[in-house]
DNA sequence: CCCTGTGAAATAATTCACAGCA
DNA sequence: TGCTGTGAATTATTTCACAGGG
């Protein structure tokens, strides 16, 4: 009588960031055979605290069994029903550069439930290949290809100057959740939901904490001179 | 008499996120010739609060100036000293394949200070190839390569079955700073630091997004029978 | 004035600690 | 008993609102 409460309450988005992490790690474990987990043993595989865990956990329902734990194929369901990867996504890749070609055969893709039905790329020399069973296309073709079989999401792995009108042409069609990985901001119409990822960020994170380490290790920053 | 502010003080996880995003955009806007900004106008070019962006700043030093706003170049150099991109931070990446290509030419790996000096594959067919002026070398000459000219970051773009033993390889000869784009969780030694970054973690939450939205919009949920 | 920098208030996220069910 | 699910306490982050300098 009532929808599921995945998505009927709020889900806080610092639970949905940790979502994919969790359902990554019971993949494995399944993979692995194992059938069951305790929050302190799957939170201990993906590396936060059970209570967070459990509390995560809460905002999808309760698909836990008390003083056993979760059922590893139900709770990987459960979690794939609340983000949605039930649901069918067809995804259209536009660039077709080593970017674009890691992403089509990136495992994470195909596995987790994303179904990339066009490769698009304005490169005379690559239209016609084949890449993980999709031929590359030129993307004056996306509105056609559109209206034949609609596209959910567009993912974006051109180099940066191209990435705006790009853009442009996938919200055009009619495509209205982006994934942006060139460097660059794009501007779209309210109702549009881009996201962009950036593979420097990370490293930039990294290097942030190695310098602290370097500091408090040896070398105390410039000046403790008194 | 004391230390750069920015090193001497915690700054929030959450300020550390952003700086790199603050930094794009300023970069971007110095390109474009602008010389100052005011919080107000730089935080809508990245998207966020004026009064969150002054608070992240305020945790690095006092660079604005009162009245008027931030000197650009200023300000960059400010979060790029802050985040330890005025370091030298050689860098290798392990796995020449798509994902590894798209990295050792991604713009920007290259204009953040960061400088890729070595490519390892064990294909017999890739050694020797250069990319962005640095030769592929099999990973048997990583400690060699690390012996004569240290590596400050290891960056893992293989496929995930090789990732653990590359991790490896990678703690073995010393370097404590990793960062896995491999679908895989890696265990190391404490000390060691290890980011991962996932490219369909992203994805995912696009779709759960886009979910919501749908539901929201028209077929309310399965059922709001009564 | 205008806009920064920042205490204080409000909100969000995490952790604790335990009630309650299998 | 063992472990989940969750209120309550704690901690972190964001936002407000304004003092204060240029």
């Amino acid at each position: 009588m009532s929808a599921d409460p995945a998505l009927r309450r709020e889900i806080p988005d610092a639970t949905v960031a940790r979502l994919p992490e969790y359902l990554r790690t019971l993949s494995r474990l399944a993979e692995d055979g194992v059938l069951s987990v305790s929050s302190e043993e799957l939170a201990a595989a993906v590396g936060v605290r059970s209570a967070q865990l459990r509390k995560d956990l809460s905002h999808l329902g309760s698909y836990g069994v008390r003083g056993v734990g979760y059922e590893v194929e139900t709770l990987a369901l459960e979690i794939s029903r609340a983000l949605g990867l039930t649901e069918d996504w067809p995804v259209a890749i536009v660039g077709m550069g080593n970017l674009g070609r890691a992403l089509a055969s990136y495992s994470g893709f195909v596995t987790k439930g994303f179904r990339i039905v066009a490769l698009f790329d304005d490169d005379p020399a690559l239209i016609g290949e084949r890449l993980a069973d999709v031929a590359i296309r030129p993307l004056a073709e996306l509105d056609a290809r559109h209206a034949v079989d609609p596209i959910s999401i567009g993912v974006i792995a051109t180099p940066a100057p191209a990435a705006q009108s790009v853009c442009d042409r996938l919200v055009g069609a009619g495509i209205s959740s982006i994934l942006n990985f060139a460097p660059a901001v794009l501007s779209v119409p309210a109702g549009t939901d881009v996201r962009r990822v950036d593979l420097s960020t990370e490293l930039q994170i990294l290097a942030f904490h190695a310098q602290r380490k370097a500091l408090a290790a040896g070398h105390l920053g410039s000046a403790v001179v008194s």
